[in-house]
Parts: C-alpha cells; sequence; structure tokens
DNA sequence: TCTCCTCGAGATCT
DNA sequence: CTCGAGGAGA
C-alpha cells in the first residue's frame, strides 16, 4: 500500500493514528465502492454507527450517487443498483452530514485502512481538507490475536466466531457484523488477561522450528511422528507453517528449517511455491532427493498424507 | 548451521 | 502487513 501510494504519489500525510486501545466508546464505518482504488473508484455508501459505552445510540445510512453506471459486478456484491442511487446526493454533498455524524470520534473499521483512505481523498478532493481520525482496525486485531489463521476476512472471522452472515454487502449490516467481532476479540482479550498493547503491536516475526514447544507432555511412542524430524516447503493449502509444526511437535516429533541428514520427512506443500523455483521443485525438495539417493532415511510427501498421517 | 537480510507474492477492502 | 525461499557472512 505504500509502495503504491508513493509510485502514484499519494501520501496521506496528516492521516489518524492506528491504536492499540480498546475503547468502549467509537464509531464503526463500512463503505461501499465502485471498486477497490480510490484513484479510480468512487463511494456508493457512506454508513457508520455510534457506539457510547458499549450501546449502539445513532446510525448513519447514506447512499452516493457516483455520477456513472454501476459495474454489474459491484451491483451482484453489494445489492446496489444504479436505480438505487439515481435519487440520491452526490458525495460533495453527502460528505459533510457523514463527518458531523462521525465527529472526532475513534473509528473502527475491518481493514478500515481501506475506507479511511477513500474518506481522507474525497475530503481533500471536495471539502480541502483531510481526515485524520484515529483508528482500530478488526482485521490487524485478528491477525495479531490468531496468528496461526491464514485468512481474516470479515467473512472468516464471523464463521470463527459462530455468526451467520448476510449475502449483500450492505455498509449498516456490515458495521453490525464488524461491531461484533470487534467485541468478541476485546472480550477475548480481556477474558484471557493480554496485554493488548503488546499483542496489538508485536509484528510476526519469522517463526522457526526450534521456537515451537510442545503443549503436551506425554506422547504416543507409537505414533509415525514419534522422535521424527519433519521440515516444510511451500505454502501449505490447510494451515500455516507454525500450526502444523505445532501439530508435529505435539505428537512427539521435531521439526528443522532446512533439510539435512537428520531429517526423515520433507513435508511439500499443495499451494504455490513463492520462492525461487527451477523445475517447480524448491531447493529444499531438491536436496531432500540428493540424500535420499545417498540411503539416508528421508521421505518426501505430499500434505495430504502428511494430515493423513495425524490420524 | 545459524542469524540476518532481501525479494516476490498473497491478503484484505469493493 | 505476512509468509516463505534463498543468499551472505559469521
Amino acid at each position: 500500500m505504500i509502495g503504491d501510494e508513493l509510485l502514484s504519489g499519494i501520501v496521506r500525510e496528516y492521516k489518524g493514528q492506528h491504536l492499540t486501545i480498546l475503547p468502549d466508546s467509537y464509531v464503526v464505518i463500512d463503505l461501499e465502492t465502485t471498486g477497490l482504488d480510490p484513484q479510480w473508484n468512487d463511494i456508493i455508501e457512506l454508513g457508520a454507527i455510534r457506539v457510547e459505552k458499549g450501546n449502539v445510540v445513532d446510525k448513519f445510512s447514506s447512499l452516493v450517487n457516483p455520477g456513472y453506471i454501476i459495474d454489474s459486478f459491484i451491483t451482484d456484491l453489494t445489492g446496489i443498483t444504479n436505480e438505487m442511487v439515481a435519487s440520491a446526493p452526490s458525495i460533495k454533498d453527502a460528505l459533510p452530514k457523514y463527518l458531523d455524524f462521525v465527529n472526532e470520534s475513534i473509528v473502527i473499521g475491518h481493514n478500515v485502512n481501506f475506507d479511511i483512505n477513500f474518506l481522507y481523498d474525497n475530503c481533500m478532493n471536495s471539502l480541502k481538507r483531510p481526515f485524520s481520525n484515529d483508528y482500530v482496525d478488526t482485521m490487524r486485531m485478528s491477525r495479531k490475536l490468531f496468528p496461526q489463521e491464514r485468512h481474516h476476512r470479515l467473512h472468516d472471522l464471523l464463521t470463527r466466531f459462530g455468526v451467520k452472515q448476510n449475502v449483500e454487502h450492505r455498509a449498516l449490516a456490515d458495521i453490525e457484523q464488524t461491531n461484533y467481532c470487534y467485541l468478541y476479540m476485546k472480550s477475548y482479550i480481556q477474558d484471557n488477561g493480554i496485554d493488548s498493547v503488546s499483542v496489538l503491536n508485536r509484528h510476526h516475526s519469522h517463526i522457526s522450528a526450534k521456537d515451537i514447544k510442545a503443549t503436551v507432555t506425554e506422547f504416543d511412542e507409537s505414533s509415525p511422528f514419534y522422535d521424527k524430524t519433519f521440515v516444510f516447503t511451500g505454502t501449505l493449502e490447510r494451515m500455516i507453517r507454525a500450526a502444523a509444526m505445532q501439530l508435529v511437535v505435539d505428537h512427539g516429533g521435531n521439526c528443522g528449517d532446512g533439510v539435512n541428514k537428520t531429517t526423515n520427512f520433507l513435508v511439500l506443500g499443495n499451494g504455490d511455491f513463492r520462492g525461487t523455483k527451477k523445475d517447480g521443485k524448491s531447493a529444499k525438495y531438491k536436496k531432500a532427493e540428493q540424500l535420499k539417493l545417498s540411503g539416508c532415511d528421508i521421505e518426501i510427501i505430499s500434505e495430504n498424507v502428511f494430515y493423513d498421517m495425524l490420524e
């Protein structure tokens, strides 16, 4: 995002700050737009709810006429049609009322930088002022809180927290669900005595195999994992690598970062390789093949076989 | 072998 | 921002 901003010459100098506190009073926002890029796309719905001391005290919702035909892809996604925005105000007319509603409050949203960037640019263009509210991002909270999860879309959070979700992406509906996710994670942090500031600030440094400690003390010695050393290459489909490594050590096995003579299993991720690869094989794969030829006790298995071994 | 750095690419929002 | 591969240098 920063790179894109520099390339396109957009530096949002007066943007608010990301906060690691968990406020009781705030405004949850969500926008529907004609696309993903604030430079080329426009707002078609402004939504917000005001929460004070845990209670929803006010709501704001307004469609916005972008001044051109909305792509059918967006209509399918959001349920917002050209007929619906035909009588709606332009962004220049709708924005001041919206800003009055949001006021100076802390803003909460899912991947809220998306919404804030749209608001910032529209404020600059229409009103010659920035949008500088500080904010809390529920996507960032989820990433920090549940680093073992691969996906952190709003949809994924709702599934994880056991909530049914709507088909259409209308602003107020998404806002209500975002608020639910915020409150859920806020309680999760408080109930588990987590230090929110340090957890929400930590950047997830690279996990090395030796950092993974077993969470159990008793091991089944007949497990195919027992006393075996596992190494992973490529991206796993079903979980992130750290979670798979945790499974290995909890079954009495060990993990390594690189392939060597002590490696017993190399697990090939079903997903694409991200690093440089020639002939579709990673360096770990080729090294494992060599060791196997020279008589080492090493097996090269697929991700699916790995899961089968767990049973 | 290990630690640290760089690079590419995916994720997330509509 | 994150994750994973791979290279440099101790």
